[in-house]
RNA sequence: GGAUGUUUAGCUCAGUUGGUUAGAGCAUCUCGUUUACACCGAGAGGGUCGAGGGUUCGAAUCCCCCAACAUCCACCA
C-alpha cells in the first residue's frame, strides 16, 4: 500500500489482527531474540473463573507500555503471560453453575474425580479464551514462557516449597479455630472474608438463676459451648468471683462448667462488662483459651457447632438442630426461664460472610496446615515477617539494593502495618480444585514434598489456598527450583503492576515466598493502580450489568483507542473513571496521527527517510528542539510510571506542535524549492520518532504507518536518543512569531471579520524587528490569512478605519472597511491597560520589598523583573 | 473505633522539592466545506484551588483544625 492509497480514516479492525500475528511471528516477543540488558515483568495472572474486563484492559495497557517501551530502549525484553486457576474460586464458580443446571450436591453426587474433571473442562475452556482476549489487546508477551499456576512445572515448585518450609518448621498442622464456610465445606483465611452489615438482635441474660454475672450475645446457640466468663481484671463488681467456677445447666450435654476469668482485652464500660467465652466458636475467645493454658489456669473447650453447620451432640437436647432453630430454641428457654435481663436488643451487626460462597462464616476448632510467619527461619536466624519487613524498608539482609518500591509510596505503610498484624495463614482448603497439600499417611508416618514409594501411603486430601502457589509466581514461571538461565538473568523481576485490592493478598505473599526461597526480593518496583468506575463513579461488577467488554470497545474503536482510554487520567493508587468520551478522545487522536502521516507521507519524498535531517528555518530548529525536549520527557516520565502524563506530553507535541503548527509552517517552505528537501527530511525525521515515541501506548496504529516508508518493524525500534537539536533560542523566537500570528487571528475573531478575507497589515516595529518579519512573511501571510505584501515600518499614521493592536515589541495596524465606534474602542483599550497597570504595581510592590529581594533567589526576582519591564513597555504602545 | 486517600473550570482530572497573571481533555459559545484530518481548523468564555486558622518575602502546594465523600483494617461480646 503506499501512502496515497492511505484511506482518510483509521480503520482500526482491518489491520490489528495482521498486525499482531506479524509481531508474533517476528519472535521479538521471545528475549531469545534480542539482545542488551535483560528486563522482565510477569503478568499478574488472570483467573480462569471468567472473562477479561475493562481492569484486564488498563493492567495490558500499563504493562505492554512498559515492556515496549523497554524494548525500544534496546532491553532483552520478556513479559511473562500467565492465568491463575484461582482454586476456590474457580471450584466455587463451576459447583454454583452445576447447581443452577440442577443438581443438588454436585461433590456428592460427581464425586472428587468427576468434579475435578468438570471444573478443568471449564477451566481450560476460559482459560482459552482469555489468553486469545490478552491477544486482542495487543501485549507483547513471550508466548513460548506461557505459565499456568496449576501445571506440573507450577506444582512441582509449590510442593517443593512446601516441603522447605515444613523442613524449616514453618509449616505445621494445628488444632486451631478456622474460618468455616458451611455452604463451601472449607476453610478460608482472614483475607477472603467479607464483612457485612445485617440486623441481629443481642440479647442480654444470665446462664441461670443463680449465676451472678449478666452477659451478652448475639449468637445465643454458642453460649452452649461457652466454658468461661471473662472480666477485665480490675472491674470491682467482679472482682469476688474471679477464679471461681459455676456449674450451670443450658440444656447441653453436660451441665456446663463456667470459670470467672481476668482479662485485659475486655472493656469493663461496654455492656455487662463480662463476656461469655467460647473457645471453640470465636477466634478472640480461643487466643483467651491459649492463654489461660498457658498461663497454668486452663479452661475447658467444646465444640458445639459441627462441619454441616448443625448442633452437634455436645449440644445436647440442640443436637442436629440448625443454628437458626438452636438460636430460636435458646432464647425461647431464656424467656421461660426468665433469665433475660432486657428485651431483646435490635442492633446492626457486621457479619463476616464467604466471598466465594457467601454465606456467614463459623468459627470452628480444626485441624488445618498452617504457614507460621513469626517463627524464626534456622539458616536466617530471622522470621518470615523480618523478611516481609526488611524487603519494603532497608532492603533484604540490609542491602538497599534489594528493596522493593512501591508507587504510589503511600502503600508501603499500608503494607508495613498489615506485616506487624500478620496472623499464621491456613493453608489447607477442603476443596478439590488446586494443588493438593504434598503430604502422605500411613498409620503413623508420615511423608512430605513428593510421594514415596510403596504401599498404603494415602495423600493429604486437602489443596492449597491458591495464594500459596501465586505466591511464587515471580520465580514458579521461570523454573525454579531448578537454576535455570531464565531465573539467573530475569529475577527479581523489574517492575510488576496490581490492583490495590490485592496488595496484601498476593504482594505481600510474593515478597515472602521469593525472600524466602531465593534470599531475593520479587521484583524491584511495584505499581499500585487502582479500579476503573464508571461516569457515576460506580464500581464496574458483574452483577450490576454495568460491565463493558473490552472486546466490544475494541471492535468499535479499536485497542489503540481502549488503551488511550485507560491510561489517559490514570494516576498512580488512584481510581479512575472510564467513559465513551475518553476512548472517543482516544479514537481522535488515533485518527489524528493517520491523517499527519497520511499527509506527510503524500507530500514528500518517502526516499529521505534514512537521512538525517538539517535544519534551515527557525520553524526547522524550533520544531527539533520540541522533539528532543518531548522524547526526553516522556523518557522521564515513564521511568516514573507517569503513564498519563507521559501521554499528555506526546499529544502535545503531535497535535499543537507538529500538526496545528509545522505542518503548516511546512506548506510554505515545501512551495519554496530551495527549502524542499530540506523541510521533507524534517517532515519524515519528526514523524517516524513521533511513532517510536508513541509506540507504547498505540502500538497497532502507529506499526501500520511505520511500514509505509520503513523496513523492518516498529517493534524493535530504537527509542530517539539525544541528538543536540536542543535549541532553546529558536523556542523562544518561535514562540514570539506563533503569538504575532496569534494576535492577528484574534484580531479577525475580534472584529468579526470573514475568514476568506485576507487582512491587510502594518506592523510598526523598531528596525531591529523588520528583518526577522521580512524572513517570516510568507508564513505569516499563509497562517494568519493576512495579504503577502504586507508593510512593515518604523512609524506610521493610522486611518481612521484602522484598528490597532500590541504584541510583544509589535504594534499591528489592520485595515477595516468600516469605520469602528471609536468610543467601544476606547473602552476595550483603556480596560487592558488598566489590567496592566495593576499587574505593574502588583510586581512593583514585590520587587521594593526588601525582605522578598534578599530571600527569594535571583532567577526568581529576574523572571519578575523581566515580566514588569515587558509590562511597561507594552504599556508604553498602547498609550 | 483505627488508618489511608480524595475535595482545583459545567464534567473527568493534572499541577513535579512552596516561586511569573493556576493547566489539559471533554462539554459550552462564535466563526469556518483553506485538497491530511468535521474523528477537523481558528477564536472565546469559564476557577477567590472544600471551610477556617497558622508558617513564609511568597501557599493549590507545608503545618493545625473542621466538613463531605471514598477505600482498607479491626470488630464489642
Amino acid at each position: 500500500m503506499s501512502s496515497n492509497e492511505m484511506p482518510k480514516a483509521y480503520e482500526a479492525k482491518s489491520y490489528e489482527d495482521e498486525i499482531y500475528s506479524a509481531w508474533e511471528q517476528s519472535g521479538f516477543f521471545n528475549p531469545d531474540n534480542l539482545t542488551g540488558e535483560p528486563y522482565s515483568i510477569m503478568m499478574p495472572p488472570p483467573n480462569v473463573t471468567g472473562v477479561l474486563h475493562l481492569g484486564h484492559a488498563l493492567e495490558n495497557a500499563l504493562m505492554d507500555a512498559m515492556v515496549r517501551y523497554q524494548r525500544l530502549c534496546g532491553k532483552k525484553v520478556v513479559l511473562v503471560p500467565g492465568t491463575d486457576h484461582a482454586a476456590l474460586p474457580t471450584q466455587a464458580k463451576v459447583e454454583m453453575m452445576l447447581m443452577e443446571a440442577g443438581m443438588k450436591n454436585p461433590r456428592q453426587e460427581l464425586g472428587r474425580e468427576k468434579l475435578v474433571a468438570k471444573i478443568r473442562e471449564f477451566a481450560e475452556a476460559s482459560r482459552a479464551t482469555i489468553l486469545s482476549q490478552i491477544k486482542k489487546m495487543g501485549t507483547s508477551c513471550d508466548w513460548s514462557r506461557l505459565a499456568y499456576t496449576f501445571d506440573d512445572k507450577r506444582n512441582v515448585a509449590v510442593n517443593e516449597l512446601f516441603r522447605r518450609m515444613f523442613e524449616d518448621g514453618l509449616i505445621y498442622r494445628g488444632h486451631r479455630v478456622v474460618n468455616w464456610s458451611t455452604k463451601g465445606q472449607s476453610t478460608c483465611s482472614d483475607d477472603e472474608i467479607i464483612y457485612v452489615e445485617r440486623p441481629s438482635v443481642l440479647y442480654t441474660f444470665k446462664y441461670s438463676k443463680d449465676f451472678p454475672i449478666t452477659i451478652a450475645t448475639t449468637r445465643p446457640e454458642t453460649k452452649l459451648g461457652d466454658t468461661a466468663v471473662a472480666v477485665h481484671p480490675t472491674d470491682e463488681r467482679y472482682q469476688k468471683y474471679i477464679g471461681q467456677t459455676f456449674t450451670v445447666d443450658v440444656g447441653a450435654a453436660k451441665p456446663l462448667l463456667i470459670k470467672v476469668i481476668a482479662d485485659e482485652g475486655v472493656d469493663p464500660s461496654f455492656g455487662t462488662g463480662a463476656l461469655g467465652v467460647t473457645p471453640a466458636h470465636s477466634p478472640v475467645d480461643f487466643l483467651m483459651y491459649e492463654k489461660q493454658k498457658a498461663n497454668g489456669n486452663p479452661i475447658e473447650i467444646i465444640q458445639v457447632i459441627g462441619q454441616d453447620g448443625r448442633m452437634t451432640a455436645e449440644a445436647g437436647s440442640y443436637a442436629g438442630l440448625t443454628v437458626e432453630e438452636a438460636r430460636a430454641k435458646f432464647v425461647a428457654r431464656l424467656s421461660e426461664q426468665g433469665l433475660l435481663e432486657k428485651e431483646p436488643e435490635e442492633i446492626v451487626q457486621n457479619v463476616g460472610t464467604s466471598d466465594r460462597f457467601k454465606d456467614v462464616i463459623e468459627s470452628l476448632p480444626m485441624t488445618q496446615w498452617w504457614l507460621d510467619v513469626q517463627k524464626v527461619i534456622p539458616s536466617r536466624g530471622k522470621s518470615l515477617r523480618d523478611l516481609m519487613r526488611e524487603a519494603l524498608t532497608t532492603g533484604l539482609d540490609g542491602d538497599i539494593t534489594k528493596k522493593v518500591t512501591i508507587t504510589p509510596e503511600r502503600f508501603t505503610k499500608l503494607y508495613l502495618n498489615r506485616v506487624e498484624n500478620l496472623r499464621d495463614w491456613c493453608l489447607s482448603r477442603q476443596t478439590w480444585w488446586g494443588h493438593r497439600i504434598p503430604v502422605w499417611y500411613r498409620g503413623e508416618e508420615m511423608v512430605c514434598g513428593t510421594a514415596p514409594e510403596g504401599e498404603g501411603w494415602e495423600q493429604d486430601p486437602d489443596t492449597l489456598d491458591t495464594w500459596f502457589s501465586s505466591g511464587s509466581w515471580t520465580f514458579s514461571t521461570l523454573g525454579w527450583p531448578e537454576k535455570t538461565k531464565d531465573l539467573q538473568e530475569f529475577h527479581p523481576t523489574n517492575w510488576i503492576q496490581m490492583g490495590s485490592e490485592i496488595l496484601y493478598l498476593w504482594l505481600m505473599r510474593m515478597v515472602l515466598m521469593s525472600t524466602y526461597a531465593l534470599d531475593e526480593i520479587p521484583f524491584k518496583d511495584a505499581y499500585i493502580h487502582g479500579v476503573l468506575r464508571n461516569e457515576q463513579g460506580k464500581k464496574f461488577s458483574k452483577s450490576d450489568a454495568n460491565g463493558i467488554d473490552p472486546l466490544d470497545v475494541i471492535q468499535e474503536y479499536g485497542c489503540d483507542a481502549l488503551r488511550l482510554s485507560v491510561l489517559i487520567g490514570t494516576t498512580p493508587g488512584n481510581d479512575a473513571r472510564y467513559y465513551k468520551e475518553k476512548v472517543e478522545a482516544g479514537r481522535n487522536f488515533v485518527n489524528k496521527l493517520w491523517n499527519i502521516s497520511r499527509f506527510v507521507l503524500s507530500s514528500v519524498d518517502t526516499s529521505l527517510v534514512s537521512s538525517m535531517p538539517a535544519p534551515v528555518t527557525l520553524a526547522d530548529k524550533w520544531i527539533l528542539a520540541r522533539l528532543e525536549f518531548t522524547a526526553g520527557n516522556i523518557s522521564k516520565l515513564l521511568e516514573q510510571f507517569d503513564f498519563s502524563l507521559a501521554i499528555e506530553v506526546l499529544r502535545e507535541f503531535v497535535w499543537t506542535d507538529f500538526a496545528d503548527w509545522y505542518l503548516e509552517i511546512s506548506k510554505v517552505q515545501q512551495a519554496d524549492a530551495s527549502q524542499k528537501e530540506s523541510t521533507d527530511k524534517i517532515l519524515l525525521y519528526v514523524l517516524k520518532n513521533i511513532l517510536v515515541l508513541a509506540h507504547p501506548f498505540m502500538p497497532f496504529v502507529t506499526e501500520v504507518i511505520w511500514r509505509e516508508f520503513n523496513e523492518g518493524l516498529l517493534l524493535v525500534g530504537s527509542w530517539p536518543a539525544v541528538s543536540g537539536f536542543a535549541n532553546a533560542e529558536a523556542e523562544q523566537q518561535f514562540d514570539g512569531l506563533k503569538e504575532l500570528i496569534v494576535g492577528i487571528r484574534n484580531i479577525r475573531s475580534h472584529y468579526k471579520i470573514e475568514p476568506k478575507k485576507l487582512l491587510q497589515i502594518v506592523f510598526v516595529t523598531q528596525e531591529s524587528s523588520r528583518t526577522e518579519l521580512e524572513l517570516y512573511r510568507a508564513i505569516i501571510a499563509t497562517l494568519a490569512r493576512v495579504e503577502p505584501d504586507f508593510i512593515v515600518a518604523t512609524s506610521y499614521e493610522p486611518a481612521l478605519a484602522d484598528v490597532s493592536s500590541v504584541i510583544r515589541d509589535i504594534t499591528v495596524f489592520v485595515k477595516l472597511e468600516t469605520i469602528i465606534d471609536p468610543e467601544k474602542e476606547k473602552v476595550q483599550k483603556e480596560k487592558e491597560i488598566a489590567q496592566l497597570r495593576s499587574y505593574i504595581k502588583a510586581t512593583q510592590e514585590k520587587l521594593s520589598n526588601q525582605e522578598f529581594l534578599s530571600k527569594a533567589p535571583a532567577t526568581i526576582v529576574a523572571g519578575m523583573e523581566q515580566k514588569k519591564r515587558e509590562a511597561e513597555e507594552k504599556l508604553a504602545l498602547l498609550s
